[in-house]
Parts: C-alpha cells; sequence; structure tokens
DNA sequence: CGGTCTCTTGACGGAGTTCAAAGCTAGTGG
DNA sequence: CCACTAGCTTTGAACTCCGTCAAGAGACCG
C-alpha cells in the first residue's frame, strides 16, 4: 500500500508531462507506468559508456544527467544536459543497436524512470498513442538543437554564456564552471575571465 | 491513365523512402500518396516565409530547398538544406501554429510532396504507422542535428569544410559558395581563401 | 552593354585558445 | 584534527584563427 503510493508520487512528473501532450486513459496509464522501472543514481555514476550499445530511454525525475564524448583530443564535449521532465537517451545507439559515442553519466544525485527497449516494442503496441507523444518529444528535441546551431553561430560566446544565465540562473549554480563551458563551447580559461569582468562591471556600477 | 503513372513514379521516392521504416499494406499506402500533393519550385520560390504559420510538412523529390532565418544583424543564415529524401518544415511553428523565424526556399527547380495540416490528424488517425515513421524521421534529424553541433565546436572551419566537401562533393558544385559558408559557419571570404590556399596545395603535389 | 550579384584578395584587428603556474576547496587518511 | 592530494578555478602572456572592411575582378541577366 504504502508502497503504490510511493510508486505514484515517483511517476507524477511524467504523467503530467505526458498529458499535456497526449490523452491516456486510466488503463493505459497503468501500464506506462508498470512498464517503467525508476533508478537512483549517484553522483558520477553512469547510465550509458562509449562503446556500449544503449538499450533504454530515460526520464529525469530529479537531479541532473550530463551527455558527453571524449574527443580526439582527450577533451570532454558536453551535448546536453538532462535535467527534470527530459528524456534522454542515445537515439541514434538505440535504434540501430550499434555502440554508442557518447556518456550519460550522472552530475549529481539523479532519479530517472527507465524504459527498457526489449519491453518499448510492446508498450508501444499496447498503447500506440505513445508513438504520437515521442515523435512530438523528438521534434522538441530537434528544434532546440536547432535553435542551439543558430546561437553558438551567431552569437559570441560572451553572448552565449549571459544568456544562458540568465535563463538558468539556479543551474548554473549547480554545476562545475568547465561543464558549464564544455556545453557553451569554450574553454574553462575563458569562462572564469568572463566571470570576473562582469564582476568588476556589476560592483562598478 | 497517364495521369496515374505519372503519379506512382513522382511518388517512388517516398515509398521507397517509407518502407525502409515502416511496412505499410497497399491501402495504408494508397492512403498516403492520396493525401499528398506534388509541387514545382522554380528558383527562388519560397514555401514558407518569415513570420507566416508553416502548415506544411514537405518532402524533397528532386533539387534543393534551403532553410534559412534572417538574422538580427541583416545577414542570413542557413540551418539547413532539403535534398531528395528529406522531410523539412518548421515542426515548432507547424505544431504550436506560431509564426515562424524562418524561411525556406528553393535553390534550383524543385520538386516537393506536401502533406497539409489541415490533412495530417486524419491521415495519423487512418494509418497509425506514421507516427512510428515521422518519430523515427524526428530522431534522425534530431541526432544529425546533434552531431553538427559537435562538428561545429569541436573542428576549425577548414576541418569543417574539408570533410563536407568530402561528404558531399557533387552538392557542393550545386550551390553558391556563400550559402556553404553560412551553413558551416563562416563567412564567404574565409571560404574563398580556404580554397585558393587548397588549390595552392594540391597544385604543388 | 551596363548593372547587379558573386567571388577573390589583402590588410588589420579582435575574440577566444593554449600553455603554464599558482591559488582554492573538498575529501581522505593517518 | 591536521596534512596531503587531487581536482577545480583563476590569472596572465603569447599566439592564431577567423571576421571586418574595402576594393577589384568575373559572371550572369535583361
Amino acid at each position: 500500500m504504502s508502497s503504490k503510493l510511493t510508486c505514484n508520487k515517483m511517476h507524477k512528473t511524467l504523467s503530467e508531462h505526458v498529458s499535456r501532450h497526449i490523452q491516456l486513459n486510466p488503463n493505459e496509464e497503468q501500464v506506462l507506468h508498470s512498464t517503467l522501472k525508476s533508478l537512483q543514481l549517484k553522483p558520477k555514476e553512469y547510465l550509458l559508456k562509449e562503446y556500449e550499445i544503449c538499450n533504454a530511454y530515460y526520464f529525469v525525475l530529479s537531479g541532473c544527467l550530463r551527455f558527453y564524448r571524449n574527443t580526439e583530443n582527450g577533451t570532454e564535449q558536453i551535448l546536453q544536459f538532462g535535467i527534470k521532465g527530459w528524456w534522454i537517451s542515445d537515439y541514434q545507439s538505440f535504434e540501430n543497436q550499434m555502440p554508442s559515442e557518447y556518456n550519460i553519466q550522472a552530475i549529481e544525485q539523479t532519479e530517472v524512470l527507465v524504459l527498457e527497449r526489449k519491453d518499448y516494442k510492446q508498450l508501444f503496441n499496447e498503447v500506440p498513442l505513445l508513438n504520437n507523444y515521442f515523435r512530438i518529444m523528438m521534434q522538441k528535441a530537434y528544434t532546440a538543437s536547432l535553435k542551439k546551431i543558430e546561437l553558438i553561430l551567431c552569437q559570441s560566446a560572451e553572448e552565449r554564456y549571459v544568456q544562458f544565465n540568465k535563463a538558468f540562473p539556479d543551474f548554473v549554480q549547480r554545476i562545475p564552471q568547465y561543464m558549464l563551458a564544455s556545453f557553451l563551447g569554450f574553454t574553462p580559461q575563458f569562462l572564469s575571465m568572463l566571470r570576473s569582468k562582469k564582476r568588476y562591471a556589476t560592483s562598478v556600477k
């Protein structure tokens, strides 16, 4: 009884998210929730490592993930953060069952729901509307990603930093600076310089 | 009769494309084909202009489209080319019925199939598998777009140019250089410099 | 043939990188 | 509880890639 309550609470974030895009009946919702498994991650734990095949979709309930790859010159490049209410996965590896070039790692204590590949075909058969839902999720991810290309090519590093800071002030506090620099596409040194410049600028005025 | 033949031929590219991802029965295929309209575009004709609401998905049969926006400083930024076998649209504008910031324009004589918004709900109801198909299309577009971010942030402009040239040698010949420069994220002048450098390098060896 | 659009070339400047060293912070073990 | 280590951040100097500006050369089109 108490475990069921826990379960319902745990899945609430997802239910809300799904219902914003499609209408499931109680039965379908039950099928969805019973197919997903919840998972707790400690900081630095991995959901996916380079060269592995990605066999699940992950939905972030709390905490934060990073999706990154190891570049040829030995540095890490963060392509995506996974925060509350986002699905994350290496879809290419998942779809084509090929080894991934990416890593998915928890930055902090993180709670995710797991949709495993072995369950997902049946789930989509039983709840066909989910095709619709995930189509829209992919669409959103795609347009967000186009937007990012737009910003990278069009704005200076400083503008990107200022803008990101304004959009996610609390998030910026939570993650190490070198990760933010990597995500925004410049060096930690440069970020450090920006920050000191800003501090000076604001403290003067 | 002859028009039907033309029609079948016209849609063959799409049929092949769809069948690579889902299996439609003849009836479903018929529904799909009869819902789509074909459209011929002359060079510089528009499918979508800034501030309009995007009310269709477009599938490129031949020719080439560009998906671009006008930046604040008065230049054009190309985010995407639409070539044979690609779907293109402003999905955000389409989905949320909001004015687009983008333009979709034919670069050369181009033939597209049009899936209009007014037809698409019914089409997806009659052929639910299409949800699956478009989910996969979005997934592909998304991963391609992530890949592009990876390259922009990790490679020099020169490396990007060389790589793109190697991947699409024929396509590079077909489009004006300033468009290629815009897509790859640098200035036409810089591209010109790269080209002269390369020519010298190869003619010496 | 004249005008507009595209490509080329060169000089200069600036945003951001690289390298190196030193300061901070937090965690760990004795 | 302190000392040590390892990882993160800061700072500064030198350098480089690429943008900007400007002017000229082709190329295409009416």
